[in-house]
DNA sequence: CCTCCACCGGAACGTGAGGAGT
DNA sequence: ACTCCTCACGTTCCGGTGGAGG
């Protein structure tokens, strides 16, 4: 055996020309379907070429309809035109607050763009961690204002950051440009619900332009300084977001709202068809291929990005079973695999507790007890846990527990009367038992319960 | 129509971890 | 180092309930 294993990897024939055209990151120079949005979004956004602050924007749409890359599409353009006049007066940055989702997290990933690699490395620069708060967020409004750019700050996934860190933190970045005319208004009801940590440090910064946050003297123009201009686009998935926020951060947040919708077969097509010939070889990705999974994906969801994830993992498919060109068939097998990485993922990543409760469901089902109820799944959970020395949760904890399961899709429970016998829940499994089995077991702590098996139960007779 | 089972699910409370300010 | 606050996770308590059987 001289041959190297990864030899015939190398020689094979991909249907790919480029993978990477498939990818979350691939920014694509024409915008299908979305040319209203982007319009609009540039008219908003138009005024900071000229050096004034632009209104704050919501994009609000579910997964895949295109809020990202549209704000992403914007931004390149924007600074695409400024690279040419070498202007350089509004900075676009931005920020995936998935990752990034601290108040100190945030700021930080601001001030790397106004500060450079030297004060870093001189300390002048705000250091990853360990500087307070209120010095991180004074020293970079200094240096915004210093800089006189106009910042636009994409704030991607902004749910996220909000329920980590409050509507305070996202309340201190709105707050950055107080004193910039427009808005001004309603500061001082906001100081009286401020609370303690924002009170500090909005009046903190308040005070130092003398736009006084207490509500004693508001000083009407403080023209001495420049005011930073920050300009906050918000993406969020979740389209009741802002209703949750908090008045005075709402108010000044959702100045517009842009809301995308999914999008419909015909669209996610045109969508395939843009990137298809881009990514495959020529032949590769047949046309009635693309037609599929766009019909496909917008029957579900509407998702553009989980129909560019099944292209791609289908034409992997198609690579794997050293064919030319990926067929309906390798996207009926895509689907299915992406359908149980989501479970599977959802199963390995469950607290042990649930765990334990989705094992004696399953461990239930193996042995055919049917007709689950709650109590039935207490008493077998019980049983798990005392062989591994788990602590025991109270039923009234599982009850929660299952219900948390069900809403995953992991199990499904519906609540059902049995008259005299009770009214419970009535449990069964959701996911593919030998798969689910062999994902939790693999879980180290759960690998003593290799070998248990269910109590038959004694129903009916 | 009334009973009564085996839970459901809301509310209030306890606890420990972790972040932020002093 | 210390205090204060918030949050996630659980517990205890308890009124509520759909519907088969009497």
């Amino acid at each position: 055996m001289s041959e190297n294993i990864f030899e015939q990897y190398l020689s094979d024939k991909s249907v790919f020309i480029d993978r990477e055209i498939l990818s979350a990151a691939y920014l694509p120079n024409k915008l299908l379907h979305r040319v209203e949005h982007v319009q609009h979004i540039a008219s908003i956004i138009a005024p900071a070429l000229k050096g004034h602050r632009p209104s704050n924007l919501l994009f609000l749409g579910q997964t895949g309809t295109g809020k990202t890359v549209a704000a992403r599409y914007v931004g390149q353009q924007l600074t695409d035109l400024l690279g040419k006049s070498s202007s350089g007066k509004v900075e676009f940055i931005y920020v995936n607050c998935q990752t990034i989702d601290t108040h100190y997290g945030i700021l930080y990933e601001l001030s790397r763009h106004f500060f450079t690699q030297e004060e870093a490395a001189q300390g002048v620069a705000p250091p990853p961690t360990g500087w307070s708060l209120d010095r991180l967020y004074q020293t970079l409004l200094e240096r915004m204002r210093a800089s006189g750019k106009v910042v636009i700050v994409v704030l991607d996934e902004i749910d996220k950051f909000v329920a980590k860190s409050g509507d305070d933190a996202l309340y201190t970045l709105v707050k950055m440009n107080e004193g910039d005319g427009a808005g001004s208004g309603p500061i001082h009801a906001a100081a009286n619900l401020g609370q303690t940590s924002v009170g500090t440090i909005a009046s903190g910064s308040g005070a130092q332009e003398s736009k006084v946050a207490a509500e004693s003297a508001p000083v009407e123009k403080a023209k001495a300084q420049p005011t930073a201009r920050i300009s906050i686009i918000g993406i969020s998935n979740d389209l009741k977001f802002g209703e949750m926020l908090d008045p005075r951060v709402k108010s000044r947040l959702s100045d517009e709202k842009l809301v995308f919708s999914q999008y419909e077969a015909h669209e996610l097509y045109d969508i395939l068809a843009q990137r298809s010939p881009l990514a495959f070889q020529p032949g590769a990705m047949p046309d009635s291929v693309l037609r599929l999974c766009a019909a496909m994906e917008a029957h579900e969801r509407g998702d553009a990005r989980r129909a560019i994830d099944l292209l791609r993992v289908a034409g992997e498919v198609a690579d794997r079973e050293r064919e030319k060109q990926v067929s309906e068939g390798h996207l009926q097998k895509a689907r299915k695999r992406i359908e149980l990485d989501c479970v599977a993922e959802a199963v390995r990543t469950l607290p042990t507790q649930s765990k334990l409760v989705l094992l004696g469901v399953i461990l239930n089902e193996e042995v055919g007890n049917e007709r689950l109820t709650t109590g039935e799944v207490y008493n077998t959970y019980r049983e798990l846990c005392r062989k591994i020395g788990m602590m025991v949760l109270t039923q009234r904890r599982i009850g929660d527990l299952i219900s948390e399961l069900d809403m995953l899709g992991i199990l499904n429970a519906r609540v059902r009367s049995y008259g005299r016998g009770g009214r419970t829940k009535d449990i069964s499994s959701g996911v593919p038992m030998g798969e689910s089995k062999r994902l939790l077991l693999a879980d180290e702590l759960l690998q003593p319960l290799k070998d248990f098996k269910a109590r038959r139960q004694s129903t009916l007779d």
